[in-house]
DNA sequence: GATGAATGAGTATTCATTCAT
DNA sequence: AATGAATGAATACTCATTCAT
């Protein structure tokens, strides 16, 4: 395979596992079966990897927004997101855990401040175009609120409650906004 | 000062700051005024000093549950502490920033792994304790939606969002939990 | 422009402004706007590339001196060479951090041993042919206090003495060798 | 012995034997028999290290000119002075070979920046107390030439000629500067 | 002639920890 | 309780060089 696309899977999952800072540039090398000093020749340094990393999560999020349903009614594509939401959480926690990571880290999140200041704004913009067709007066601050509470389960999941009951939350959650 | 306690104080502000891996032992005690070796005299290890402060983090979450009305109906306490949990993220983003630090983190979640385990076991059953009066068969995930909200509102305040509409947010957590 | 031609004076350049040690090839090779392996090709490798340089300021200094006069008698070329060394330190200062740099250090001098030798022999021998009719008995000892002294005043010159009165040393010289 | 005083003195046998660049930290360390934290430890960097080296060997300049016979005639003292370097320059070649090193190479140039200017102007000063009772009106320009001489002999001597008339030299610049 | 991906040894520096005083 | 010298493993990064294309 492409030793590029090698060096960045290899990071990508450290990073999830262990965080950025814990992961050491040799570990990685050593996983991907690289040299030390390709890392530098293509991301320049440990941050550009970073950098480069992330910006392929937001291309992954963008990509899933894209592909729901455009046509249908505003509560049949918040349901779809919900699941879909649920689904890869439960899939793919370490996607979850290196977003939180990178963005909850004062050293990263100065790293990364303009993607992540990018790609919330698509985020609550994607957001407020469901909204805006339930409640157009408040759908920013229903938007902003949606996403915290995502936001806070997948927090709440992955870090703080050991056995949390995540069927019967997304239960409730659907019926909050579906109104089924 | 007791030099024990100006190490708290400067290894809390600067594990808030900078985050845990960040934040080197020397720095604290130039900082604080203090020679290297007085950590391990005090703390053992810079774990040991982590722990100490999340333990201090805790009693203070601790403390700010139980000071609140406990005589009142339901809709007044939900009404007092979530009041409080904006005055506190306004005025103290630290303690915030600290603490989804260090949960996030694999790191330090693995060493703080039991005293997470304590403190948000203390939580969930704190509100469990209020949403048990409100709606007693749906109050654990009620509880657990309840606690994620907050927690997401504190992350993207935080770490995501540049001009995040708290007080709008604020304004409409409440009507949603005390039906004003 | 030829290619190599482009390396040789982006090196030179960099060699001359921050050092043989502080000079990396990808510096140059960005700078010259062409690709890493093409020192290799040409060059062999950085001594190589050093040498070729080298031989380069070695064939200047050969000209220099063979352009002056050589009918005139002695103190009117001395006048002449004195003149255009002030000339050449004033305008082209980096040649001469060049040539001291390479010369002092104790890697480069090693690697161009040979060609150092050549030079100081051709530089030796030049100058001797203006002292032999001036003091034929001690010609050689004043040849060597000559190039001394120059040297000396290029290396005070160029890093020792920040505000150095370079036009009253120039007179003071001529007077000295020209018995004007 | 002194740790600190161990790696100062190995530091300075390496950094004039192989250049300041060409000098690894790690190779200090071995020889000194001292570990590698522990410059870091004493002089913060590499740099830290250079500067202390540069600092002493300018005390070292110092002591040797302040120890020269004051009350005597300025003819004995330039006997004196002219003597002692070249006994100092058989004797230390390296001690020589460290500072032009040091002042050469534009990346420890711009590290020593403020010592060396501080460093020519004692050695200025001092000379002109010297041939201002000789020549008051050209006295600095003469300090500058005397200046420009001894430090282009030794340049000579240690960089580029390799059967260098150490010997017939010292007599003729003897013969120049006090009239014998 | 020319490119640029890939290597791997080497470098300075950081840092938690230990320990004698 | 408190100091600070000393350690040594770990880390990111640099860089000349090689080589297939």
């Amino acid at each position: 395979m492409d030793k590029r696309q090698e060096l960045i899977e290899t990071a990508t999952k450290l990073f999830s596992e262990k965080g950025f800072e814990n992961t050491a540039l040799s570990e990685i090398c050593e996983k991907a079966g690289v040299s030390k000093g390709l890392i530098s020749h293509h991301f320049k340094s440990k941050n550009g990897l970073l950098k480069e990393i992330f910006k392929r999560t937001t291309d992954l999020i963008v990509e899933m927004n894209q592909t729901s349903a455009k046509e249908k009614s505003p509560y049949v594509q918040l349901k779809a997101l919900i699941e879909s939401f649920f689904i890869q959480l439960e899939a793919d926690k370490l996607f979850f855990q290196f977003n939180l990571n990178v963005i909850v880290q004062p050293n990263t999140r100065e790293i990364l401040k303009d993607l992540i200041m990018e790609r919330s704004a698509f985020i609550l913009q994607s957001t407020e175009g469901l909204f805006i067709k339930i409640d157009p007066k408040n759908s920013k601050v229903l938007s902003y609120l949606f996403i915290a509470e995502l936001d806070g389960i997948a927090l709440n999941y992955l870090g703080i409650f050991d056995d949390y009951p995540l069927e019967e939350i997304k239960k409730q959650i659907l019926k909050k906004y579906t109104k089924q």
